[in-house]
DNA sequence: CATATCTGCTCAATCGATGAAGCAAGAATT
DNA sequence: AATTCTTGCTTCATCGATTGAGCAGATATG
């Protein structure tokens, strides 16, 4: 009978009409706290049946205006186009859901305006909290979200003004050039440095891994000259121009490679395989970011997994806890090999 | 000043009070319909500025509360790990942004379950219209929605009851079969049959597929043993898990296989990897989805790539245009080589 | 028997934004 | 001078759920 007006929503009034009670009995039966608020187990059997009969579902719009917390958390990512992110995703809308917490997420094509723009929508919609991926800018969404009197987290790059969690990118870095190096050392009989490839010279992340990377360098014996450090961002397009300009001047190309995410490295073997460089021995490769199908490229591939289940659990765990200190959470990462 | 009470949100009584004003014609300048309700462009300004300053925020729940359409749009989407709906939801987010509403994604991890609580929680947020990405049951998901006078739009999977938008399955997967029976024969210098795995025998997708699959089969006259469709899944364990048993039950493995998507990819290339079947010419493959590093995997493998921008735009028209008449745009794929 | 306590509800204010209706003062028209 | 229009606001009800306060009747206690 109510099939004729389809566009109206049943709400706790036209529950309580028919059940023949107030709407306020019907509210509390339906989130639960009716025993606390005496309601008879009869009265609520009665109501949550006819709930389910006509389809009822909370507006959650004026559920949330009137509560103080929303149960909403949000989240902004870079992007969706790799493993670690999707990853990081799916865990935390899991995690999320385990708590009764709706996640919201949004990508923000690492642009810094978006980044801002987004968290401003997410304040819009009352977020209880706010988990910040990857932000170009964490603090100045730290700032925003303070004002609110909104807690944030920091995930995979850290800030200043609110807990971190990221992963070990200095202790990672040094054991993959570590073990790229060996491996380049095994194969060609004498230690040559390696290739810095991909990410941002400003952000804690690559820093952080180029920190590695010289060390273990050192630790080594190896000089690194400048020229080998090439933070030239990490889309394909700017790590397949870095090596070509590379290659164009010097004639002496590394044996091996540290490339700093999937995601360059999807530039870097476009080039390899254009530029026709390396056609008789591909470069001992080290990727700072893991894919099943990177493992599949050869056994000249060794990579650094970053620990996305580990790192996501202390997200909610610092959420969890209440805690506002700013501490940074190292998460180590797990070294996997091709193949 | 208000520095000492970070937790209380600035709403348009406090910018009313603060402008000596009411609280109408905040919210009519604020959300920029003054024009209309005649406020003079001296108190507009005012009133803007007084916003800034206070770091003022929307509270969409109360907006949305009140007004008619909440200009949500959500989407459900199976996994986000790999470049297919990766894209899907970035794209999507772009779109949905560029026409002023705000997408809110679930994953449901292929659980039916899931789906239908993440379309009952999206419908509680009161989305003005849900996009089922790869939805398991669409027709269900639709059900739910209708009741709520909500729009729905099948993505990637059709469905019976609302507008679907999906690949040209059965075109694609024809043409794949047909390149793939091509590098067979020219290899082996004569016609056999291919090996059809991964996905689920029951959906869609997977049955246009099968069907392109046979059809170039027969169009090569070539016969398709019913061992040769192995249907069981898309998960890479199950692709492992079919192959290993394949194996078993014959000795005279194909020289080519049809992958249905890149998930299932992982499966096949894992097993060929572990069992050392194929160690010395590695099989032609087909896979039905886009992946940058299975593009690197060698040149013996096809692809069908999903024109993903085209089928959000499909989407989007179907959004713009209040069209509900239930119809199926094909959206037809993109071949692309390894190598 | 009088009072206190408990049970099972209802009432009404509230959250913040929106917009129809209305009102006062000034400008224009007859 | 009287009337109508226009401008620039304000008032107030409303969206749907939540929750403190309160109230009637039943039961227990002194």
């Amino acid at each position: 009978m109510n099939r004729t007006t389809p566009a109206k929503r049943t709400t706790i009034y036209d529950l309580a009409e028919l059940a023949g009670t107030s709407a306020s009995a019907v509210s509390a039966v339906l989130n639960g706290n009716w025993k606390k608020r005496r309601i008879s187990a009869k009265l609520a059997e009665k109501i949550t049946k006819l709930a389910e009969e006509q389809g009822y579902a909370v507006n959650m719009q004026a559920s949330v205006l009137r509560r103080d917390r929303s149960k909403i958390i949000g989240m902004i990512v870079p992007k969706y186009d790799n493993r670690y992110f999707g990853s990081i995703v799916e865990q935390f809308e899991a995690l999320a859901r385990a708590r009764g917490l709706f996640p919201i997420i949004t990508c923000t094509m690492r642009d810094p305006a978006l980044e801002l723009e987004a968290a401003r929508t997410m304040l819009s919609y009352q977020v209880d909290c706010l988990v910040a991926t990857g932000a170009t800018d964490p603090d100045r969404v730290m700032d925003l979200c303070a004002a609110a009197g909104v807690r944030t987290i920091n995930l995979d790059l850290p800030g200043s003004r609110a807990p971190s969690v990221i992963s070990d990118n200095y202790g990672g870095a040094l054991e993959l050039t570590r073990r790229v190096l060996a491996n380049c050392e095994r194969e060609y009989g004498e230690k040559a440095p390696l290739l810095f490839i991909g990410g941002r010279g400003t952000d804690h992340n690559t820093m952080e891994r180029v920190r590695g990377f010289r060390d273990a360098h050192a630790e080594a014996g190896v000089p690194v000259d400048e020229m080998l450090v090439q933070t030239c961002g990490y889309a394909p397009e700017k790590a397949e121009s870095a090596m070509r300009q590379l290659a164009e001047r010097t004639s002496d190309l590394p044996r091996g490679m540290f490339v700093n995410s999937t995601i360059s490295l999807e530039g870097v073997m476009r080039w390899i395989r254009r530029s026709g460089h390396y056609a008789e021995r591909m470069p001992h490769l080290g990727c700072f970011d893991w894919d099943p199908f990177v493992a599949m490229l050869g056994d000249h591939i060794e990579m650094v997994r970053q620990d996305v289940p580990r790192m996501l659990e202390a997200v909610f765990g610092i959420i969890d806890s209440g805690a506002t200190d700013i501490t940074v959470v190292q998460v180590p990462p797990i070294m996997e090999k091709a193949g």
